[in-house]
DNA sequence: AGCACGCCGACT
DNA sequence: GTCGGCGTGCTC
């Protein structure tokens, strides 16, 4: 029997299926959708057994070194959406797989070198490399020239062996426990009667006594018994007591209570919308549903209930939350609801617990997986409804391999599973809600409040008035009043500012010189509490400086407001307020993200200040004000998308406040405040925003009206990046349709970056079948071409970033 | 991707 | 002669 095998390595020679001999020993054990371990030319890797045949073409077939799993990582379905996404993705078949399954199942090859003679045998140099090891890992020897020739010597002389291992990170937690077997213990106790093993004879009458029947973990025995390990070993040699080892998921919840919830009763609004969904679950109908409901119109209680009628059914829900929002009050709910039925998929836990979340997906003790983009490819075999919260949300599309979004996969998986699609929002994405006006989608409304609290009253503040009237601070005085009235009534603020660090640029008031980071086409941001300046792209990082580097002058100035800045000016302007902000600096360790939460939620502070990721998700009854300090910095970004994402990042905003019985207001601070992406946020009418903004789509040749790839070429040497990116521009003009527009190549929006140069083509098509095998020919053949060159072409269908 | 193999110039 | 530089091609 033969295994045909994706192995990984991500490169072009290699994206196709290896053939390999099933050994005797594994016949039986071996199906599709399994790691193996394989050899590959003088290496050892990790693969996946796409299917198994009878026969090979090949001459020299190998073994299969090793098989990695009892069940199947990947199944049928998988093995089939992987091949699909990287067709559609333009990416590599073992990208793709690797992405469906948790990190810690990526197994990575190794190469280890082992001593095979006394260390003393060898010169200095392996001496002092090795220590008093006999085994170490290739990537822990220094890059040394002479050393590695050293070492090449000895490989070859055969007194140091090169091994390449395959290991498996996927570490199960696990726990001993032991427990007495009466009849056994009677009979020794009776035959240890005065003899020397007094310990031995205590614990085994301990056991007796205290747990007769169940098994007891080790530590607790130790703990309250007080034996040592020693004696208990010395037992279960003798056969008194029998040690199990117990297999424990490690709980990112443990510490947690869930109030447990029952289906509250629904609005008229929202029965009507849930009635088609549950009937679809019901029916096994593909259908693709798209749930347009104004903030707080209760859309989560709707998907509670479907999924509710999806159990019923007897199957199973993949509930997609953006990663930002995946906030424990979002969590609580369906955790509330459904108990132990739910797995939660959350980039905060560690490897480990994501490892042992996907396993109970993947051992169906769970019926619902709740998680950010990468949990769509849950390996449920009966899957009854796919929903995604905030469908617009930008963090579905995965901006590396492979470049898919999470809303194509569910919609190919809803096609395969005959199940519902429920996509839901308040500020649907353009291409959505084209789709669903043309009866692509079925389109459901929720168009009022649970309750009926009214939407909250939203100002525009001009601050180009503020400026003309001297105020020169980023709060306007209608702003700050509002603040100073709702601290003295102890009620909550959150301000919303797109822009962490202190200031974004540093520049010489003599000279004009703005400190730029060294690899990149950016300027620095400068980051008060270390005094350091900071480059948000690559990371870069130097110290401030009190001279300008180019003039001398002293007079540096900082200009642009960041988190740290607001926070600063709030401290000098509302002494007595308590402010928490929360942006990627304070939130970047584990758990702080969900720490000043709580902080927050109990009323220990007055203000919430941060970036992206306080605009969604939170729901506290005590806000009452909501502040957007610069309306205007998402706006001005090169892409085409910006109107619609301020739109819908005001509309957020504007949600935090008033979800209560207090009513809200909002403040929103801009320079344009007669653009109708703020308008229209203003009025909360997403219609007219929809109607102007599709307008504008069709005028400037974007979706829905035409689809996007974004071809960026990048080099260390510019003028590479050039002529490639010519080529590949003049290449795609003759291969594609006439109606097709390529553009460019034109320099990316950030010129450079990481030292290398950025070049790109943009292509506006609306029919062009091949497009995908077109794009895939170019990879191909400039990848292969100039791989050794380390050129990058990166090829992104429907992009959604263009930086 | 890694790695071996092979061909070329520079050295103990 | 041998070592190590890099270009080429293969991995079931």
């Amino acid at each position: 029997m033969f295994a045909q095998i994706v192995v990984d390595v991500p490169a072009g020679q290699t994206d196709r299926l290896f053939d390999y001999k099933v050994p005797e020993s594994l016949q039986g054990a071996v199906s599709p959708g399994m790691r193996v371990v394989v050899p590959f030319g003088p290496r050892k890797l990790q693969g996946f057994i796409i299917r198994l045949t009878e026969n090979t073409t090949v001459k020299k077939v190998r073994n299969i070194d090793e098989l990695l799993d009892v069940t199947p990582v990947l199944t049928p379905e998988l093995l089939d959406l992987g091949s699909w996404l990287s067709e559609e993705t333009i990416c590599y078949q073992i990208t793709a797989y690797q992405s469906m399954i948790p990190a810690a199942m990526r197994a990575k090859a190794k190469k280890v070198l082992y001593l095979q003679e006394e260390i003393v045998h060898f010169p200095v140099f392996i001496q002092t490399l090795f220590g008093k090891r006999s085994s170490i890992e290739w990537n822990k020897v220094p890059m040394d020239k002479d050393l590695l020739s050293l070492i090449r010597k000895e490989v070859r002389d055969g007194r140091i062996l090169l091994e390449y291992e395959v290991k498996d990170q996927a570490r199960k937690q696990s726990y001993k426990t032991i427990q007495v077997t009466p009849k056994k213990s009677r009979e020794e106790l009776e035959g240890m009667a005065g003899n020397r093993a007094k310990k031995q004879l205590e614990a085994l009458r301990w056991l007796l006594e205290h747990y007769p029947e169940t098994p007891v973990p080790l530590k607790q025995v130790e703990a309250e018994g007080g034996f040592t390990r020693a004696v208990l070993q010395a037992l279960v040699e003798k056969g008194c007591v029998v040690e199990k080892t117990i297999e424990q998921y490690r709980d990112p919840f443990k510490d947690k209570e869930f109030q447990k919830t029952v289906p509250l009763s629904l609005t008229n609004d929202q029965a009507e919308v849930l009635h088609p969904v549950r009937e679809a679950v019901g029916t096994q109908t593909h259908e693709t549903f798209l749930l347009r409901g104004v903030t707080g119109s209760g859309k989560t209680e709707v998907y509670l209930q479907a999924i509710q009628k999806v159990i019923e059914e007897g199957k199973e829900a993949i509930v997609l939350v953006p990663e930002i929002s995946l906030t424990p009050q979002m969590v609580n709910r369906f955790k509330s609801r459904f108990g132990s039925q739910v797995a939660v998929l959350h980039s905060a836990l560690s490897i480990g617990e994501k490892y042992d979340e996907w396993r109970k997906i993947q051992r169906k003790e769970v019926k619902v997986a709740v998680g950010a983009r990468s949990a769509v490819f849950a390996p449920f075999e009966k899957l009854g409804l796919i929903i995604i919260d905030e469908e617009h949300e930008g963090s579905y599309k995965q901006e590396d391999h492979p470049r898919y979004h999470a809303k194509d996969v569910a919609i190919w998986r809803g096609r395969y599973h005959k199940c519902p699609v429920l996509l839901g929002s308040a500020t649907p994405s353009l291409e959505s809600f084209a789709r669903a006006q043309k009866g692509v989608y079925r389109l459901l409304e929720l168009n009022n409040r649970v309750n009926n609290f009214p939407m909250p009253e939203v100002e525009l503040v001009d601050m180009r008035e503020e400026l003309k009237n001297g105020n020169r601070s980023v709060f306007s005085n209608i702003l700050l009043e509002k603040l100073e009235d709702r601290l003295q009534k102890g009620e909550q603020v959150v301000l919303f500012l797109n822009r962490r660090g202190y200031s974004t640029f540093v520049m010489c008031r003599s000279c004009g010189f703005v400190t730029e980071c060294p690899h990149c086409e950016i300027s620095l941001t400068y980051h008060h509490v270390n005094k350091q300046l900071k480059c948000h792209y690559c990371g870069h990082e130097e110290s401030m400086v009190n001279k300008c580097p180019s003039c001398d002058s002293e007079h540096i100035r900082f200009f642009g407001t960041g988190t740290q800045k607001v926070e600063e000016e709030l401290t000098r302007l509302l002494p007595t307020a308590r402010v928490i902000r929360m942006d990627v600096d304070t939130t970047s360790r584990k758990g702080a993200h969900e720490k000043l939460l709580t902080k927050f939620g109990s009323g220990q502070a007055d203000i919430l200040l941060g970036t992206q990721m306080i605009a969604k998700g939170l729901d506290f009854p005590n806000i009452t004000l909501a502040g957007v300090l610069a309306a205007d910095t998402l706006l001005n970004l090169p892409d085409f998308r910006a109107p619609e994402r301020t739109f819908q990042l005001l509309t957020q905003v504007s949600g935090r406040a008033g979800r209560d019985k207090l009513k809200g207001e909002v403040v929103i601070q801009t320079y344009n405040p007669e653009h109708y992406s703020i308008v229209h946020a203003k009025e909360h009418d997403f219609l007219s925003f929809s109607r102007q903004e599709m307008t504008q789509r069709k005028v400037g040749g974007y979706p829905p009206y035409f689809f996007l790839a974004l071809i960026t070429v990048s080099h260390e040497d510019l003028s590479q990046v050039i002529t490639t990116s010519e080529k590949i521009a003049s290449h795609l003009r003759e291969r594609l349709s006439i109606q097709t527009k390529v553009l460019g190549p034109t320099v990316s929006p950030i010129a450079r970056l990481k030292d290398r140069y950025r070049y790109q083509c943009m292509i506006k098509y609306r029919n062009e079948p091949d497009l995908t095998k077109t794009l895939r020919e170019i990879a191909d053949h400039f990848q292969s071409e100039m791989a050794k060159d380390k050129l990058f072409i990166s090829i992104d269908m429907n992009p959604h970033m263009f930086m």
